[in-house]
DNA sequence: GCCCGCTAGATTGTCAACAATCTTGGTGAC
DNA sequence: GTCACCAAGATTGTTGACAATCTAGCGGGC
C-alpha cells in the first residue's frame, strides 16, 4: 500500500495542477501505464479520490475529473466561510507570542507583495496565512474538512487572482484578520474571517453572472 | 459495483448501529463470509468507509472501527455547529409555506413527546427536524459535510439522550430554531441553531470531565 | 526468570486473466 | 436521409491464486 498512497498523491497533485480537464475521462489502463503502476493500485487511488470529491466514479463507466460549477464553488465557499471563521476564532484564543510574530511577518510581506504587484507572491502568502491559522487553531476536524473543501475548489480559486483589483480588496481583509488574531480578540477574528471569505463569495457570484451570459 | 455499494451501505449501517466495537479489527475474509460478498467488494467498501471517517485503515495491518474520543467528538460538533448555523440561516431564507407547516408540526410533536417523556420518539423527531432543515436549505456542500460528520458522531450522539433533563433543555432550543426559520428571520435562525448546538457541546464537555476521572 | 529471535499461522497486498458492460461505428429497413 | 439494431472493440468489474507482511507463541541463551 506504500506505492498505492504514492499513486494517490501523484494523481491528486496532477489533477489539482490542472493536467486533466474537468469531465475528462480517466482510463485505468492508460493511467496505470503513465504512472508505472498496476491497474489495481490505480483503482484504489481513484476510489479514494472520489471520496475526496476530486473524481466522479460511475459504475461500469469509469472515472472522470469532477467538474465543479460556479454555483457549487459558491456553496463550497459558504461552508468554508463558516469553518474558517471557527478556525480564526480558535487561533485568536490560542496564538503564542512566537506565532503572533510569524503572523505579523506574513502581514508585512503581503503588504509588500501587493505594493510591488507580485501576484504570485501574494497568492502564496495567502495560502501561507490560511494554513498558519489552521496550525495555530489545532483543530483536527476543521483541518480535515477544510482540506477536503479546498481540494475541490482549486480550479476556481485560481481564477480569483485574475480579477483586476482583487488583491487591493483582500489585503485589508487579511490584515484585519491578522490584527484580530494577534490581539486575541476571538469575536473580531471570527468576524474578520467571515467578512474576508464573504468577499470571496461575492467575487465568485460575479463569475456566475458572467458565465450565465 | 452495484453489489459493492450495497455492501458499503450494510457495513456502514452495522458500524453505526454499534455491531462492531470501536477499535475492533475488521478482518476482510470474515466480513466477506458474513456479508456473502467477495473480499474484493469488501476491500472497496472499507476504503470508502475510511474516507467517511468511520474506519481506520493501516497499511498491512488491516481495518479497525475508528474510535472517536470525547475530545474529537467536541471538535466535530464545533464544526457541525458552524455548518448547521449556515443551514438554518439558509432554511429561513427559502422555506415555503408548506415547509413551514411541516416544521410547526414537528415542533408540536416534539413538545408532546417531551411532555409524555417519550425519549425515543423525541430523539427521532430531533433527527427529523435537522434533516428537514437540510432539505429546505438545499445546500449540497453543507449536506455532504454534515452527513460525513454525523456518521462519525453517532456513538456519542446516543449518549446525549441518557443525560437526565437533556430533553427539557433542548426542547425550547429546538422551538426557537423553528420559530426563527418560520418567521424567515435569517440571523435569528443562525443564532438559535448556534446556541442549540452550543448546548450540545457543553453537554459533551461534561462527559469529557467525567471520563477524565 | 527474562529477553531476543525465530517459525508458523493469520491477514493483507498484488497480480494476471477472465467476465460483464458500455461505446462506437456500420448496416439495413423504411 | 434517418432511425433502430447489431457486432466489435474498448473499458471496467470480479475472481482466485500467490506474494508480502504482520502477529503470536515457542524455545534458547544469558
Amino acid at each position: 500500500m506504500a506505492e498505492n498512497n504514492d499513486i494517490r498523491r501523484r494523481l491528486r497533485d496532477d489533477i489539482l495542477r490542472g493536467d486533466y480537464a474537468p469531465r475528462q475521462r480517466l482510463i485505468e489502463a492508460d493511467l496505470a501505464k503513465q504512472y508505472g503502476a498496476s491497474r489495481f493500485a490505480l483503482r484504489n487511488a481513484l476510489i479514494q479520490l472520489e471520496a475526496e470529491g476530486l473524481v466522479e466514479l460511475q459504475p461500469n463507466r469509469g472515472a472522470r475529473v469532477r467538474e465543479i460549477t460556479v454555483q457549487e464553488a459558491i456553496e463550497i465557499t459558504e461552508v468554508r466561510q463558516s469553518i474558517e471563521a471557527l478556525v480564526a476564532a480558535r487561533a485568536a484564543e490560542r496564538a503564542t507570542p512566537e506565532q503572533i510574530e510569524i503572523l505579523r511577518g506574513i502581514g508585512r510581506d503581503m503588504r509588500v507583495a501587493v505594493e510591488g504587484n507580485e501576484l504570485m507572491g501574494y497568492s502564496d502568502l495567502n495560502v501561507t496565512l490560511h494554513s498558519m491559522l489552521r496550525e495555530i487553531a489545532q483543530h483536527g476536524a476543521a483541518e480535515r474538512m477544510l482540506s477536503q473543501l479546498h481540494g475541490q475548489m482549486v480550479r476556481h480559486q485560481f481564477r480569483l487572482f485574475l480579477v483586476p483589483g482583487r488583491p487591493s480588496t483582500s489585503l485589508p481583509e487579511h490584515l484585519a484578520i491578522i490584527d484580530a488574531v494577534c490581539a486575541g480578540d476571538v469575536e473580531a477574528a471570527r468576524a474578520a474571517m467571515a467578512a474576508h471569505v464573504g468577499s470571496v463569495i461575492e467575487t465568485l457570484q460575479q463569475f456566475a453572472r458572467v458565465d450565465a451570459r
